[in-house]
DNA sequence: TTTTGTATCATCGTATACAATTCAAATCAG
DNA sequence: CTGATTTGAATTGTATACGATGATACAAAA
């Protein structure tokens, strides 16, 4: 069901699934915030022995999914509904940053594979095909991230997607948003097909703003 | 001689040191692009097993400051001077928008350890102790990050300003920035107490873009 | 000469073994 | 009964063993 992966990351590996397999979980909230996770058990439950678990876990510790407390284990850090509003403004000044520097840097095949995207979204916001609908809107923005040209931008705003998945999902499955978040993206690009800087970076953030303000009105504490 | 440390990090058990060795040699520079990072080399030199180091070298991997190929091996990912400038942009905005949130959230005791800090920093500028004034530098911006009050803002605010340690270090060593500088966090400072968010934010972000300049002034190209 | 096959070797990926640490329950002194 | 101490089970930290993978060198074939 789920085609997204970033390519840094090693989806081979035992460790690399023990990765994911422990990042989806924190993420998609199968956690309670500080459960504690025993390298044994995981390992049991995957099938794999400590070793990848651990380095899996580092990893995550190191992101800040996971603390790690010396020689006592490992505790879920959950994405927090503060967390989430934090990103969001975050996202709302760099997704600007980074549409402005997309404008200056965009090749044409990327410009191509955007509107593909953008085609897809559409045909689909038709059909209210909301799970699909996710996959494409996520596509856009990581290939908006990518055509800012930056892999500083690219890996924090990348890292923020993920982080706020959950409320993405529920934003982008009401009709309305859905609806509004396309044409959004539509003339987000459009901006950046015209190089137009100024509007491609106010489009970006107001964009994020909105989407934000969606989650709220539908309770984003309930949802966390 | 370096008593920074993030708290986070475990910095006494052997993963800890290693992860925090091969980072700062990276960080330092003291890698060419691309050099293989061995797990067994980097061992025996640092008198370890494997198991250790592979472990600081899959959180590096995270960082994105090594690239790992599976079954092939692990390479040392430098920042690049087009790395600092983007970082340094993204700095000023988010910067920017930590003063702006510690002005809403800091305490008196932040406060007062803030001004305690610039006091020093007052101090040894005068005395052009510049190893000491690095250190209060990076002091004052660690505590204007966990003064914001977001963890998630903290976060990439401390990574990239570990990122760029070697680009601070050379421009807080001119005479007249290492004054200018200390003159801006006062301002910061100042702002934040008087509770005036505009100002702080302003100030923040012309404070970051100040360093950028006088960086990129002294050349940036040939310190990367 | 170029290509292809194969042996060898360095290195990694994972499992396992063992040491060190922690926490709590049991024991003991007062 | 209280509080300190000991003991032991559970868990993590580190080292090592072993199989797997990919690089290299060189020989055989085209």
């Amino acid at each position: 069901m789920n085609g997204e992966q970033k390519d840094s990351r090693d989806r081979y590996s035992l460790r690399g699934r023990v990765f994911e397999s422990i990042r989806e979980d924190i993420l998609n909230g199968r956690y309670e915030q500080n459960t504690e996770l025993k390298e044994a058990t995981i390992g049991a439950e995957l099938g794999v022995s400590r070793t990848p678990v651990r380095e899996a876990l580092r990893q995550l510790e190191l992101e800040g999914l996971v603390t790690i407390i010396p020689n006592r284990g490992a505790h879920v850090n959950r994405i927090t509904a503060k967390d989430v509003e934090d990103i969001y403004v975050i996202r709302s000044m760099l997704e600007g940053l980074c549409a402005r520097w997309a404008t200056e840097h965009i090749t044409q095949e990327q410009l191509d594979n955007m509107e593909e995207t953008l085609c897809l979204s559409e045909y689909h916001t038709g059909k209210k095909n909301y799970e699909k609908l996710y996959e494409l809107d996520s596509q856009f923005h990581e290939q908006l991230y990518e055509a800012g040209g930056s892999r500083i931008l690219n890996h924090v705003l990348s890292d923020f997607h993920d982080y706020v998945k959950r409320a993405r999902k529920a934003s982008i499955s009401a009709e309305d948003r859905s609806v509004r978040s396309t044409e959004e993206h539509r003339a987000i690009f459009e901006a950046i097909r015209e190089r137009d800087a100024d509007q491609a970076e106010t489009l970006a953030r107001e964009h994020v703003k909105h989407t934000i303000e969606n989650i709220e009105a539908h309770g984003l504490e309930k949802l966390m």
